[in-house]
DNA sequence: GCCACCTGTCAGCCTTCTCTGACAGGTACG
DNA sequence: CGTACCTGTCAGAGAAGGCTGACAGGTGGC
């Protein structure tokens, strides 16, 4: 085996990265969040975008593993929800790609063995 | 700031590498070029999916410059497009993520004369 | 001519993602 | 108690991407 640290994700753990990663605002909110460590309520300010919005996106990169949200309580008793980023890395080849692939979970995959659905031609 | 050869895109550019990635269909399609060059239909009888939608994904990988296409001619006289995947290669870091994030072309940007890089955009 | 391949494109359906507004809860300060 | 922050979640509108079938054109062989 070749000594190559950085990667072997699985074909879902890395579809989850680059689709989360595949986003315009996804991509400001790391670098946000890379330059000082922030809380929902005020990066929602800074990028300006609506909470509920910026809190599935954070929501999403978390998923991925790429950011890591701690539920903070300040001095004064409130609290709030502060991110950082994850030192993550993934080489993109088109070795790590298909490898990756390999390993993928069919999208489009009924899985055999558990419970039909016997109602399907009432249609 | 020259010093890291494999990576420095512009944002644009990685944001359409990512969501072209970020596809299962997409990375078994890298995966199956990798392993041996093919053509269009040929190649949509192996993985299962109509020429059309195979057509549309191809673009989407030509277009991020992660696969080429070339028209070839055949012994018999008949054209097929063949595709070859790009030797990319691409380092997936906050750092990396960030440095393309700083050069994206806004979403919901009009912004004719680009002139200003000011932030305070935000109402 | 007809058939078997190849190429490409188009309109239209359908699913998924994106985004907004309103609601629920919590604590502290005036 | 009312206000100002923070947190989270929901339904529903809107935009984007995925997918299908049918069409157009090209070549060569029966």
């Amino acid at each position: 085996m070749p000594g190559v640290p950085p990667s072997a994700p699985t074909g879902d753990d890395l579809l989850k990265v680059l689709s989360a990663l595949g986003n315009p605002h996804r991509m400001r909110i790391v670098a946000a969040l890379l330059e000082r460590r922030n809380y929902v309520s005020e990066l929602a300010r800074l990028i300006g975008m609506g909470r509920p919005l910026l809190h599935m996106h954070l929501q999403r990169l978390e998923a991925a593993g790429l950011v890591v949200g701690t539920l903070e309580v300040g001095e004064d008793g409130k609290s709030m929800k502060y991110y950082d980023v994850t030192p993550f890395l993934y080489e993109l080849t088109p070795r790590t790609v298909a490898e990756a692939a390999a390993t993928l979970t069919r999208t489009t995959d009924p899985d055999p063995a558990a419970g039909r659905t016997a109602k399907e031609e009432a249609k």
